[in-house]
DNA sequence: ATTACTAAGGGACGAGTAG
DNA sequence: TCTACTCGTCCCTTAGTAA
């Protein structure tokens, strides 16, 4: 995002010139006095002069003296300002929108659990149907270090899911596993500002487990793709991963 | 236009804000300290981290230690109140865009000229043909009495028209004519804080000019209508009327 | 009524610095 | 490194008031 360093713009110049704008002061000059503006930004009427001043010196307002009132319009440059403003905000709150959660951790090896539970015929099947494909024997385990990650992946479970049915057979119970579409990739960047950028390193569409005998590990990643992660990406133990969830 | 008093919430509080989620600060916790947030805003380290705990305190923003530094998310309040500033923004933006031009004056008495002018074959036709109506033989003469609507009317030149082509006869010639769409309405409104509101009474629709031979007059404004716009509208010299240019 | 100057007080900003 | 405290300075806000 760039700011343009407005001198003597604050946030009460800001709301007069959206009300004046508001009130149809672009197309005329409207007879507001600095004591009704001082009830808009609630300061005192000096203070609320004292910002027309300041809009009218910084050419965003101009003012034509009328016996002891005013009349006040926007000037072009007034309505650009908050134009500006506008497409800023706008911006922002569409990217939002479009915004994944993410999760930086680093690859630690597993307990080989994870081989043994994607082979039970009891998911198997399930993975199969729900999500069009028969997972790699064996799950990536990926440690999560910054607590903040370990928050965001305490919420996964009010994400939507991909839910798979735990099941019994003679010996023991199996739980529910909650899938969630994501795509892995190695961090290799440099911290840029803000988001995760990525080097002509290609993406791999896997899922990320929330497995009910484990959903407490908020530090653990587990995940699972049609084919071996580690092969596929060239990852290895140790080497750090960003997981986008899809949503 | 309703704002809600925040205490603690400045330009640079907003900047922020907007800032966190351009960068993905929705559903994420961000990376991000206050030495890179200082010179979003330009100012210094220690404002910026100042800005930092008056938004976590007004609960806008939630953040997270992680050793020395923060991940730091917005709220959902947080963002319910960047929309609501946006969505205040684009209501007075879009309004903008419907608003019109519109003077306020008394009426007063013609020099008579006007009843002559409008009986003129050479205007007459094109009156007819271009405005659809031929105009009651007279115009309503209405004299503007603050400055700025004599700066409004001055600009009027530059506004969209209807453009009447002057003529000669044998004896002189007659000037061209601007026509601009309008209605009129009597004032009988106090002022609450903008714009003309009206009280039962019915617009009319009417056509402003602008002569050539007279266009330098600012403080003067002719109208013209199908009707004897005194009779229909029930007006006499001295009253207040409100003219709303129609674009 | 207005607008806006002056003076005074308080709050905001930044340098230095601790943890 | 990071955050954020203290404190000096300066700016901003407001009461009083002139025009």
């Amino acid at each position: 995002m760039m700011v343009k360093d407005r001198a003597n713009f604050n946030y009460f110049h800001f709301l007069i010139l959206v009300h004046l704008l508001s009130i149809g002061g672009r197309n005329n000059y409207l007879e507001i006095t600095s004591g009704q503006m001082s009830r808009i930004i609630n300061r005192s009427q000096q203070t609320a002069s004292k910002v027309l001043i300041d809009l009218e010196r910084e050419n965003l307002i101009e003012r034509v003296k009328n016996n002891k009132k005013f009349g006040i319009r926007l000037t072009e440059e007034g309505y650009q300002t908050l134009q500006e403003i506008y497409i800023m905000l706008k911006k922002s709150i569409d990217n939002s929108k479009n915004n994944k959660i993410f999760f930086k951790g680093k690859i630690v090896t597993g307990m080989g659990e994870g081989a043994y539970y994607m082979s039970l015929e009891g998911y198997k099947k399930q993975f199969h149907d729900k999500l069009g494909y028969e997972p790699y024997p064996g799950t990536l385990n990926v440690r999560l270090e910054d607590k903040h990650y370990m928050i965001s992946r305490k919420d996964l479970i009010n994400q939507p899911s991909i839910h798979i049915e735990g099941f019994k057979n003679s010996d023991r119970t199996f739980g529910w596993v909650k899938c969630y579409a994501a795509t892995i990739i190695q961090d290799v960047n440099i911290n840029h500002d803000s988001n995760p950028v990525s080097k002509n390193i290609k993406e791999m569409d896997v899922h990320v487990l929330l497995l009910e005998r484990t959903h407490h590990d908020n530090s653990l990643i587990e995940v699972i793709g049609p084919q071996s992660i580690k092969e596929v990406s060239n990852l290895k133990n140790g080497d750090t991963v960003i997981i986008k969830i899809k949503n």
